[in-house]
DNA sequence: TCAGAAGTTTAGCATTGTCTAAACCTTATG
DNA sequence: CATAAGGTTTAGACAATGCTAAACTTCTGA
C-alpha cells in the first residue's frame, strides 16, 4: 500500500536537497529583495535590506560578501549595493515564480494575505512542472 | 502598483518564520519518518533513520537528543526510538498535511514523482487556510 | 559462551547564519 | 569645514546541524 517510487530513495533526496538548498534559498530572498529596492529607490542599502528582512546589519555585510563571491551582486566598500547580471536574472526567475504561485492560491480562493505569506515559503519548492501546472490552472480554470 | 499589505512588514515576518521553522521542519521529517519506520517494522532504529535520510548516525543520535529534549521521542540507551504522544500527533500531523497536498499536486495535473518531491518541500509552508482550500478542490472539482 | 559483527554513543571539528559591540567611513549641518 | 549622525564593516560569540573516528554496548552464531 506504498507508493510507486521507493519512498526511502526520494526521501533522502529531498532530504539532502532541503539542506543543500536551504543556502541557495536565502541568496534567492536576499537577492529578489534587493531588485525590489532598486526598482522603488534606484539602489539597494544594507540598512534597507536589514530592516527589511528583520535580521541585523552584520547579517546582511556577511550575506552581501557571500552573495559578491557567488557572482550574485556587486558592491563598492561603503556604498550601495547592485545586482550582476546574474543576479538580475535569478530575481526575475524568483519574482515570475512568485507571482504564479501567488495567483495561483488567491485563484484557488485562499485570502490575499495568506497567498502572500504562504506563497513566499511555497516558491522555493515548487519544480518547474508544478509551476506548469499552476499556470495552466490559471488559464484554464 | 504594490500589494495590499505593506510588503515589508510580511516579507520581514516571512523571512523570520522561515528562519524559525527550519528547525521545526527538520524536527517535522525526523518525526514523521520514525512513526513511519515504527508502522513498517515496529520500531525504529538509528540506523535505519540515518540510512533514508543520508545522514550520519551521530548526526541521528545528536538529533534524537534534541528530540528528547523537546519531548517527542522517547528512548533508552542503545534501544530503539518511539515516539512520546506529542511525537505521534505532530507524525500524525504531517502525515495527513502531507496526503492532501500530494493529492493535491495529482489533481492538478502534476507527474506522480513530481507530486511526491514537491509535496516533501511544500508541506511545511502550507498554511491551515491553504490547506483547507487545497482540501476543498479535491473534493469540488 | 564468547568473539566478532552490527549498532549506538561520544568527542572533536567545520560550516552557516545569526547576534552585539566597537571601529570605521561618509554625509549633512551648523 | 569640523563634527555629529548615520551607515557600513569587522571582530568575536553562539547555536544548529552536519561530519569522521574512536569507544562502547548488544546481539548472534559457531
Amino acid at each position: 500500500m506504498k507508493r510507486k517510487i521507493p519512498s526511502s530513495k526520494l526521501r533522502s533526496a529531498a532530504f539532502t536537497r532541503t539542506r543543500a538548498d536551504h543556502q541557495a534559498e536565502l541568496s534567492q530572498d536576499y537577492v529578489e529583495l534587493i531588485a525590489e529596492l532598486i526598482d522603488e529607490k534606484g539602489e539597494a542599502r544594507g540598512t534597507d535590506i536589514a530592516m527589511r528582512l528583520g535580521v541585523a546589519n552584520a547579517t546582511v555585510a556577511k550575506t552581501m560578501k557571500r552573495l559578491t563571491d557567488q557572482g550574485l551582486v556587486e558592491q563598492e566598500p561603503y556604498r550601495a549595493i547592485f545586482l550582476t547580471g546574474e543576479g538580475w536574472k535569478m530575481a526575475e526567475d524568483g519574482k515570475r515564480k512568485h507571482q504564479i504561485v501567488e495567483s495561483f492560491l488567491l485563484a484557488l480562493g485562499v485570502s490575499a494575505e495568506t497567498a502572500q505569506i504562504d506563497s513566499e515559503g511555497i516558491e522555493h519548492h515548487v519544480s518547474a512542472e508544478t509551476l506548469k501546472a499552476m499556470a495552466r490552472f490559471l488559464v484554464r480554470r
